[in-house]
DNA sequence: GGCACCAGAATATGATCAAATTCTCAGGTG
DNA sequence: CACCTGAGAATTTGATCATATTCTGGTGCC
């Protein structure tokens, strides 16, 4: 989320005056982050013109920036669908976040505040306690967050941007898994960064960082080849 | 029988069935990869609507794709600009071009075969004589050229994606510091990478690939600082 | 210098056309 | 006799355009 996406201060204070098509992506991006939508899963042009009761113009807009954020996928024959994730796609992901992310967490630790630090244990708080209820979209959100408000400490708009595309492309493929094993099954790294942040020591950050990707990542990768 | 990716190559060899946003997606980034559009210059819709011969929608469509590729800019009240880098977005841009394009040559260095490094010492033959005669808009096709069809053998889409978006991030401020200080003050290390290609050796190639980005990287820097 | 007004551009809608999938119903086959 | 198959109609969906509305930025008047 940066240069991109930023709706200027002004109008998020005042979302009503938020130009339709953007309302209609941020919905869609969230459906799309947090699993509403499933991989495979037709979307179609009309059909959110119903449910999100915006015109088609907006809606088709906030698709092709989805298909571009790699979000969606264009079939070809002119049909839009929520991707399907392989090993070989999720071989290239896991490469990516580790180098782009454990990057953000390394360059955050050398900037981030100690109360910027406690908002993050706050968001982690609430991820142990979707964890610990199995709230499924809670998880995905929370985990979400924490991440997000980490790398918004880092200064790197454009690194942040490339995390935040990525995070796009495997979340239905993590919705699909959380909900199948469960979000206890998921390891979390979480703590160990934190502890990495409290001591400002960039290179622990990037490794903790790179466990909780790792880790995170293969456990997709085993969960999805459970369904074949 | 499921050949859902065949509808795209039976529409790529008849051009005229492309959609119309298609089209002018194509040329609106083709006008930014290869400089057409200044960093700075406003970008109207109206204004794309006459000189392109297109629609109003297809138009929007099209804008939208590339303000989320990074090519454009949102400024937030209904403009829309080329972006100008600053040197903290060039170095951001730095290390995702190592890491990134570093990889996708070390990659496409296992996969690549013999003849398919002819066509890129073909390639490069061209880039040479572009840079030798002064042709800006050349050098630029084809420097790019180069490590498209490079990347295109690492068979990892997600990776190249990535880098083509760094490089629709960049592709005006190249222009501008090749148009400034010429062609020829280039540094070009296509010879080596194209070296390690021969020997096979995924190491050398990702090396001469992070001279090659590095070195050309901090060209620019060092041309648009000359700016100010 | 501040405020109202105006021109122009962007946003958004609905209608219309084109394309693709789905459905239906024969006709043929095992 | 049941079932698979395929041609063609019907329906759904996407693409495009013309048009109305809203917003921004500048201009000129007070």
């Amino acid at each position: 989320m940066t240069e991109t996406t930023s709706p200027p201060a002004a109008a998020q204070e005042n979302p009503a005056k938020l130009p339709a098509h953007e309302i209609v992506y941020q919905k869609l991006r969230a459906q799309v982050l947090f699993g509403e939508l499933v991989p495979g899963q037709a979307v179609t042009i009309q059909g959110l013109v119903e449910t999100l009761e915006a015109g088609m113009t907006p809606v088709r807009e906030a698709i092709r920036r989805l298909i571009s954020d790699g979000a969606l996928m264009f079939q070809g024959n002119r049909r839009v669908s929520v991707p399907l994730l392989g090993p070989q796609d999720l071989e290239e992901l896991i490469f990516a976040r580790k180098t782009i992310e454990c990057e953000l967490a390394s360059r955050a630790t050398l900037r981030i505040s100690t109360e910027d630090i406690e908002e993050l244990v706050t968001i982690d708080n609430a991820l142990d306690k979707a964890i610990a209820t199995g709230d499924v979209a809670g998880y995905l959100v929370q985990n979400y967050s924490f991440h997000t408000a980490l790398y918004s400490h880092a200064n790197a708009p454009i690194l942040s941007d490339i995390a935040d595309r990525l995070w796009l492309r495997f979340g239905p493929s993590l919705r699909v898994v959380s909900g199948r094993l469960g979000t206890q099954s998921f390891p979390d790294r979480h703590k160990d960064i934190l502890d990495a942040l409290r001591r400002k020591d960039p290179e622990m950050a990037a490794l903790a960082m790179e466990r909780d990707v790792f880790e995170g990542m293969e456990h997709v990768v085993q969960g999805l080849q459970a369904a074949n």
